[in-house]
DNA sequence: CCTATATTGTATGGATCAGTACAGAATTAA
DNA sequence: TTAATTCTGTACTGATCCATACAATATAGG
């Protein structure tokens, strides 16, 4: 009973995986139709037929990357270990991040919502849940490291995460922007000396 | 001696203000030379003449946002008072900066860094620019703050420095994108205290 | 007033933009 | 084989992009 006609000759997951790194290394506005189809490989017709429109190529962009993105630092955050451990993990994967790539690309989301967030709902709400999870799964680390009497100090599980979230999003954005290896190692080092 | 023809209608400084405000409500590339026209009052031809391309304009505008930005970020470093005091004038001025204005707009040099630093040699050489001055004043802060006994943790100017400047531009980056008081002013006491 | 110089607004250029129309190709179902 | 359906590439749309050409305007010096 399912219609059928001719099959797609590419797989969706692969022209988003494509189209999101053009949108990484071009922004929103600066990327055109015409860099997508050549990053997808695909003509116009199957690019429109598949996804509609520019922004909504970029939504599912934004959205892939957000889910690989968090599963990935939730997953650091879990690991076994003391809540220093983890979070130094956490700091060093942005770090590899933000060094490895071509271009000083930075993290696609930060990129976005300072591109867009505050003139693209689609945008502000991935970016806002992205925080949101992040901050979860830091409190939940931070709470079992409090478990663990690793923190003597007196500060709310809370505040610790968003001083954490500050430091985080500070050290990718400077790593972005001026690319100072030293300075981020000094900023990793700085950060952790407030969990113990 | 002087030429002079025809004079301008217009002041510099003000043209380049209003076009500051048109890129820091769209961006660059979402900034067109229409909406720099509608905003400076300018026609294309005296804007043309005067500035010779959208992106020198640019440079013009970012420019100045520094230059003001700058003096007044070390200006409050400069007051009187504790190093923790003027600190924390710091982050409360840029919280101010961050929700006062409409629309979210953030800062427009973290704006333009994340947008085009890594293809745009200006913008990088501003963006560097700024906070090496920023830190500069930030290390003559905490240095005065230790010789004043004010901190007793063994940690290295340096470090702290780096510390507080990415606390600093992940707070802004937070700002811009989620607006979100509370978490604000945790990231402010969180920060303080590595301070004292 | 006249000449030289500079600024102004408008008209316009060629390029590129996001998106669409549509004919041909490739498949399934009958 | 045929009909129905979907996908693909190309050609094209009107809009908008940044920038320039240029004639009209406004000044200073002579």
């Amino acid at each position: 009973m399912n219609k059928s006609g001719r099959p797609r000759e590419f797989k969706d997951t692969a022209v988003i995986d494509a189209a999101m790194e053009a949108f990484w290394a071009n922004g929103y506005e600066a990327c055109s139709t015409e860099d997508l189809c050549k990053r997808t490989g695909l003509g116009r017709g199957s690019l429109y037929n598949a996804f509609g429109s520019k922004h909504e190529l970029y939504e599912h962009a934004l959205l892939r990357y957000h889910e690989a993105g968090i599963e990935a630092q939730v997953e650091i955050l879990r690991q076994p270990g003391s809540l220093q451990g983890r979070l130094r993990g956490l700091l060093e994967w942005a770090i590899r991040e933000d060094f490895s790539q071509e271009g000083r690309r930075g993290c696609l989301l930060i990129n976005a919502a300072m591109e867009r967030a505050s003139r693209d709902p689609a945008v502000e709400r991935i970016f806002d849940q992205h925080v949101t999870l992040l901050r979860q799964a830091l409190e939940r680390a931070i709470e079992a490291g409090r478990q663990a009497g690793e923190l003597p100090q007196p500060r709310t599980t809370s505040e610790l995460a968003s001083l954490f979230l500050s430091s985080y999003y500070g050290l990718r954005v400077l790593n972005a922007a001026v690319q100072n290896r030293a300075m981020a190692e000094q900023i990793v080092e700085g950060t952790l000396a407030s969990y113990a």
